[in-house]
DNA sequence: GTCTATACGGTGATAGAC
DNA sequence: GTCTATCACCGTATAGAC
């Protein structure tokens, strides 16, 4: 079912995470699958096709894992929680950076289908975040204000991402997002212990 | 005396700030400049050498900006304040990003001198926003707690930079930056009304 | 789906004249 | 300092055979 498809935008996405749109071309991908440039083409024809593909394959993985806050028994630091580990996590997989920020970077480059997508990446989140603040128990916060958090929690968990990448060390999205959920909750943010 | 030399870098940084480091040319530049791109190479003889100058001068104008906080009578408040507009006003001149930010991004395409001059960055700006956490009265912070409050601080300003570029929308900024600062110091920060 | 072959523009970079 | 001219290379992309 052609997997072949499955792997470019593997690689692709890998390359994006970790050197920016820029870092890779259709002949690096062809290498790592062993087969031509051509055959590249034939799945994705242009690289914002397959940029695209990419980007919004992206923004399915976070829509199916935002549950719906007003259909769940869970308080706004759980979502939180789950949110913030959901980042460290694939952080922890590879190295990588948000996709959404990383393409926000490089912007200009960009043709308007991918930036769309990468528009509806932020405005997914935003919402997202911003109900969870505003429905959930504890807080309860007014609109303009659960917007205002929504803010912070990403720029913080983008900004995190990038300076942990940069400087190849965990620990600076650790302390970030630590900092970041004690603030919210008043609570302590535990991570699984790096070794 | 040689103002091109100044003028290629101004458009280098605004470049990269804008769209990263693959956004623009030699060839762009001089265009820009109205001269050749040879004469480009003449004063920069790779887009490494420019590339690092540009960021070295971007390192020493925040060195410039920074104050020793055991050397000033200002409080944390007021260094983080002061800090926080310095992103603010250069984000509003040129609707731009952290130029090291930008460059950590695309770290993978950096040759080692340039990627050298985006440390010393992380590493300029975390020690002295852990040293005003230290420091300066009020809070006057344990070593680990301000260490983890200033990488929160740098996470939260170049992340907030990136998304009100790619929204085109300062108020992103200036909402993720109204949020941490109230919970740095439980003040108010104030901003130039917009309109 | 994958291949060979190829077009074509853009890129960083250099040699040497003025 | 700036120019003309040129280089080798790499990028995206396409045509057409298997």
């Amino acid at each position: 079912m052609s997997s072949t498809r499955d792997a470019l935008m593997d690689r692709a996405e890998f390359y994006i995470r970790t050197g920016g749109y820029s870092s890779f071309s259709f002949r690096d991908l062809a290498k790592d699958l062993a087969i031509k440039s051509a055959s590249v083409h034939y799945h994705f024809p242009t690289k914002t096709d397959l940029g695209t593909a990419v980007m919004q394959r992206y923004n399915d993985r976070f829509k199916a894992a935002l549950p719906d806050p007003s259909l769940t028994t869970l308080t706004a630091p759980e979502h939180v929680r789950h949110y913030i580990m959901m980042f460290y996590t694939e952080m922890m997989q590879n190295q990588s950076m948000c996709l959404c920020a990383v393409l926000s970077v490089e912007q200009m480059l960009l043709q308007p289908a991918l930036t769309d997508s990468v528009d509806a990446f932020y405005t997914l989140n935003l919402d997202w975040l911003t109900s969870v603040f505003q429905l959930s128990p504890q807080p309860a916060l007014p609109k303009a204000q659960a917007v205002q958090r929504a803010t912070q929690v990403l720029a913080t968990l983008q900004g995190a991402l990038i300076g942990a990448s940069a400087r190849t060390e965990a620990d600076y999205f650790i302390m970030a997002a630590k900092a970041l959920y004690k603030d919210l909750f008043g609570k302590d943010l535990r991570f699984p212990s790096t070794h």
